[in-house]
DNA sequence: CGCACATATGCACATAGGTTCAAATGTTTG
DNA sequence: CAAACATTTGAACCTATGTGCATATGTGCG
């Protein structure tokens, strides 16, 4: 009798050409619930204002919102949705002071991971 | 007479706070082409199937397209669609043996950048 | 050549998400 | 309190995009 374990799950419909390599692949896989969330992460990344915000933050520490909207150049209202996801996400720490608010950059990832991605763009850009 | 210079651009129309530190945000800031490519970069990596794919191949090293979908447990069809954004990317490569199709990594910073954002999850969901 | 196999592509559909506008919330000031 | 200001929120709109299905392309084999 043949033990089922995780590795089995699904393989069954589909053909397989190394399953040794499949099967370290998939023991080796992160839980799909750790890679929808990297997924997530990214994702809130993968816009250009909100780049442009984080960059922002990087270059000069803290900045309210109208601040932040004439330097990304977009609308308050844009800027404040797109603070919004960079907040949910973890991205994004904000201050009241007054009637207005402080945002600042709360990832100690985010620095190196936006120079990791000017490296790459450069890098793809010398390549054309 | 007020000299009008870049930093001015664009800024009359809202309200600035900060004025001084709006304008070395804006003198720091990347330009416009280059945060799009960076986001767009993200935006590819933003997918839970394609940030599943990177990972398979970040283990073993090179899998064909159907070996590719049953680690990820995803259609071969679904798998193809998602490698072409990662093959435009420059994040993945293509090499061709016989009928099959073997993908391997294409970029230096793929492997720091899955470790950031495991990080990342990681020091999240530690902090609930 | 014709068939089987591995992959790629085009299309259709459903859903997510970015921006804008209008209105609400919260805060200072007179 | 009322008015002004900074920001947030909600709804509507439109675009982008992930997936499934059907089909096309490419390759080896008899």
């Amino acid at each position: 009798m043949i033990t089922a374990n995780a590795a089995d799950v699904d393989m069954c419909e589909v053909s397989v050409i190394d399953r040794k390599r499949v099967e370290v692949a998939r023991s080796l896989m992160p839980a799909i619930d750790e890679t929808d969330r990297m997924a997530e992460w990214f994702r809130v990344l993968g816009d250009p204002t909100r780049t442009r915000l984080l960059y922002a933050l990087l270059e000069v520490g803290e900045l309210c919102v109208c601040d932040l909207s004439a330097v990304v150049g977009a609308t308050e209202s844009t800027v404040s949705h797109s603070l919004r996801w960079l907040r949910a996400a973890g991205i994004v720490r904000a201050r009241r002071s007054g009637r207005m608010m402080y945002y600042s950059l709360d990832d100690e990832h985010v620095r190196m991971l936006l120079n990791l991605s000017r490296e790459h763009v450069r890098h793809r850009e010398r390549g054309r």
